[in-house]
DNA sequence: AATGAATGAGTGTTCATTCAT
DNA sequence: GATGAATGAACACTCATTCAT
């Protein structure tokens, strides 16, 4: 009995949390209004303000699983793997991201762009640790010469960037592109994987 | 009298957009409030409604002239040119860009994130014009051997992406830098170099 | 069976009226919440809106139980008795009342403060009415000499106001008397025995 | 010119605190509503909190003004003085302020009722200290037998609650009373300087 | 050119009450 | 009897904009 009232419940969250994450995407926190919310999930302001406590728990409870996910591409990158074949399968999966969730993505970069009021401590802690992790082991493989000897944090940074760039930036992309590219996030896979492998080539 | 009435208009006028620059960059159109840019340039709410129509009007006249300074590094961009040392050079200048102006980035990519309702045609129109004519220059570099073979529109994207990240994620970087690099955009500039240099290598 | 279940309503409805009690006589009316009482009540509030029909009945319900108690002690007061031993018993039981049950002398004090909107008619009624037939018992012994000459009714009222101030001031008095006395009803029954005792004799 | 423009600003602010007066006298804090206030005053809601900051802004205000005013008459009594007159004259001062201030009397009784939330600080600074000191004042007199010996605290308490009781529960008394009594507080003026003075009498 | 004053339309949130089960 | 869910009406407060001077 407990458990399908909770399946109501959840399937109540879930639909709040897309339209949400749908309007903070598209507007950043200040921006979003609970009107639009409610009225794309489909409820209204009070009834949704009965499954989460306000703007506020609405908006950090998206983050939060963001940053689930969010690491989880990242930690797959193993030390004892081969160098090129762990960084584009990195390349590969952040663009994949990009693809199949790019709302979550420019929530993510709004967060960030207005100074992380509501995630620096994640920032600080977990992705700096984690980051601090990784940098060390692409700096071993550095050290034997398996890869070219660059920043190894300015690496991620660059990865970072240039992936996310086909969902932050997407408009501006097709605005650019115009209807010659059907596939943009394809041809840019192919692109950065070309750059990143010479670019980032021992000899 | 015109003239002398002018100057001071103007000077108001720049105050105003500074003050509209930053707290913009900061939240957002619509997490920006009239009272916050007002305050910061010293002038009281009508007072500055005097010399700008209102809100959007504030915002648009950023956006106009961002856009016209936003350009210009790409326009340098000459097909007689050295083919790396240009592409260096925009590198550079794009990253000088987010050095000396990190609000103009973040008001640009806050627009762009949020779909850019005030900058599409912008987009559409100028911008796409430009990066069609850059990318048939770098295009033609890359059939005469002195660039490897990439797609020249997400090469422009890279650099856009990455450069700009030194503004955007800002604080990102520093919360996963800590203190250990007291100058990131360096560190970056020797990173970039080094990966499209290397990456963008015809051999 | 239906005896049965009244004594189940019976109690849920005792203890949904204790738990509106505390809640009305901290908070007033408007001030409180039925959240607040169905939560003290240990009642989900739908099922506390069963047994009663709504806030307006559950604090009028609270209302009426308390005018009968309150006429209670005054309604002691009996001609053929010693004037001041049925003044002095009067006061003491208006002080235990104050102790007994301060939150019930809030409540009154709360809705009289408030214009009485929902006892105005109680007032005018069996309140009035009673006052009237004391004052005459208490004019009786003034004229028979055993009391000093005074208003009768405005007797009644100092003798309110100085009994239910220990309820209703409780805390200005905590906080004016630190903790220098433990028992402030204790002290202010001695005080105030010697106060009417010696302020109503004849002589 | 500033003075001509505080003027206004003083005036309208003038306007607010007595229709805000009015209203949380009569409901309480939670009770009140800024409509009610806004309407009262004659102003539009959002042009009320151009001159005060809030609903609490309002509401201290009121009680800060009130207690400066409410001390005055106790600060008045005066170790040189005769007992009797200083007393009977701080008694009659208190009547003079349930008639000429019986809302801010009642303003003050809601916010003790309903626990002090916003004034426990001063009741327990300022309230004691000057208690403390008048206390020893009437302990003085006690000592050289010019007064009853009782507790000067709880003989304040009772001045207190019979003299504020006019203005507090003035709603009861109208009701209790009828017509018959056209002006109460005269009534009780006679009536509570007898008791007081009888009662204090040190033979 | 500048400012105090004013306001209508929102904006997040609360709450008494009702409905469906 | 009992509860999760839902809602309309309020409510405190904000904000871009306008008005009067």
């Amino acid at each position: 009995m407990a458990g399908k009232t909770t399946r109501i419940q959840r399937e109540k969250r879930e639909v709040i949390l897309d339209a949400a994450l749908q309007v903070f995407s598209e507007n950043g926190f200040r921006g979003a209004t609970l009107d639009q919310i409610a009225g794309l999930a489909g409820l209204s302001k009070p009834n949704m303000l009965y499954y989460f406590g306000g703007k506020e728990e609405i908006y950090c409870t998206l983050l939060n699983r963001l940053l689930e996910t969010w690491l989880e591409p990242l930690k797959q990158i193993r030390a004892d793997g081969d160098p090129h074949k762990q960084i584009m399968g990195y390349i590969c999966a952040k663009l994949e991201f990009s693809r199949s969730y790019p709302r979550e993505s420019r929530l993510f970069a709004n967060e960030i762009l207005n100074g992380a009021p509501r995630m620096l401590g994640e920032l600080k802690g977990p992705l700096k640790a984690l980051v601090d992790e990784k940098a060390a082991v692409l700096q071993g493989w550095m050290d034997e010469g398996k890869l070219a000897q660059v920043d190894p944090r300015h690496l991620l940074f660059a990865i970072w960037a240039t992936t996310q760039h086909y969902a932050d930036f997407a408009v501006q992309m097709d605005a650019v592109l115009g209807d010659s590219d059907p596939d943009p996030i394809k041809t840019g896979s192919v692109f950065l994987e070309a750059l990143f492998f010479k670019g980032l080539d021992p000899r």
